[in-house]
DNA sequence: ATCTGTGAAAAGATTCACAGCC
DNA sequence: GGCTGTGAATCTTTTCACAGAT
């Protein structure tokens, strides 16, 4: 360290240029540390934070180096104080709307899901096809017929959809999403999504999760040598 | 090249130290193949590959050089038998047991899924404690309760789980599972999993996915600067 | 001409190791 | 003692570029 004040407003540094899998790193932390501060700790180590999550301590203190000034020597990272931060800099401190498409078994189960809120989403809309699911509600969204999509879309304030059509639809409908101004996409359809510069995707796929399980599981069952390092790995 | 054949019987290797990343692509190059095969195209280029997939033809090649050699210079590579050989890298090309371990609406969701035959895989177990779910049955499978749980995976070649309970008690079954002999774990609980040495953990946490997705709404909407390159951040 | 497979170069990510703070 | 932040070193992954095959 070359004399910066530890005691001083940190303020945020936001870098262009942060790989992606340094962000998903920044998740789990904060996953963690909601956790440790449910369980009352007031204070982690970037030791004691990679151990839980199977990274080493330096790869914990220059993922957070990269954005700020969080932590005290001797001491380690504020919990409550770090998880501000760390929402800040992922944009869930206010909340965000986000609408799904695709209401069959999965689209249900995300609609379902009551652990979007505390994360900082808000599902505010549900779109389906099927004559069986539109006007059903779920919770106190009721399910809309995809038509409807571009209005509500557009008056809601919605800038992410969670994509869960059969795959043979998910290309069109992206493309609709794309036309409503949707910016990002979580995608569960089994398809890499062509869609226009600016707009993000992520995507999901739970057959290739399981294919990469099972590629493990058959390769590193013989000589149990995990050089592959399970946690990096696997571990999203 | 060096001289080598290319109308020998490409014998496939199995190289230790392949990364994660290139198995996952491995993955998604068998999705497209067989997505190709279904409209009837018989021959690919890694330059077509790569462009569905957003990645650099180079990047297709030399992932798929890593076991071998499988494409035919001036043509490209034969698409059933690239997926052939594909399924056979994954170990998909025989059909693996699953158990499902809770079945809330996520859970059932999974064991509802009817893709999970085509890629290899096959659930034959669903397992909960609720009183109100356990007995009841999903196409073929009657959900049991999980001190069953033992028996059945030791009785029905079950070397992997999907574990969709709620957080709080995830830890605790997979420890029961490890005991049980799985030695792969699918993890849609929101926490990482401690397991012992040998047993294989990939999670998917959705909320993790969506903060992904927030962070990069949020940060590239303003200069659209896709330094990032979506398709590598984004697209599983 | 088109395309693969691959060594070499470039880019990127992780770990080391230590100065300075608590 | 314990801990952070960070440059330097190391390791990994991707891209380049081209010889050789069809």
């Amino acid at each position: 360290m070359k004399g910066q004040r530890h005691n001083k407003p940190c303020h945020l540094r936001r870098p262009r240029g942060i790989s992606p899998v340094t962000i998903r790193r920044l998740s789990l932390y904060l996953r963690h540390l909601e956790d440790l501060a449910e369980h009352g700790q007031t204070t982690v180590s970037s030791r004691q934070l990679g151990e839980s999550l199977k990274l080493t301590a330096a790869q914990v203190r220059k993922d957070l180096a990269y954005f700020g000034q969080f932590g005290r020597p001797g001491v380690g990272y504020q919990i409550r104080e770090l998880a501000e931060h760390l929402r800040s800099i992922l944009g869930t401190d206010t909340v965000s709307n986000v609408a799904i498409v695709g209401v069959g078994s999965l689209g249900r189960a995300l609609l379902r899901y009551r652990g979007w809120r505390k994360k900082g989403f808000q599902v505010v809309a549900a779109f389906d096809v099927a004559p069986s699911r539109v006007g059903k509600r779920s919770g106190n969204i009721v399910i809309q017929h995809i038509s409807r999509l571009p209005a509500t879309v557009r008056k809601g304030h919605i800038r992410m959809a969670i994509l869960a059509v059969p795959a043979v639809v998910a290309q069109k409908v992206a493309e609709l999403l794309c036309r409503c101004g949707i910016e990002g996409i979580l995608n569960f359809a089994p398809l890499t999504l062509a869609v226009p510069e600016g707009v993000a995707v992520v995507a999901v796929d739970l057959a290739v999760q399981l294919e990469q399980l099972n590629y493990l599981v058959n390769t590193f069952q013989p000589g149990a040598e995990a050089r592959w390092k399970t946690a990096r790995a696997g571990q999203s």
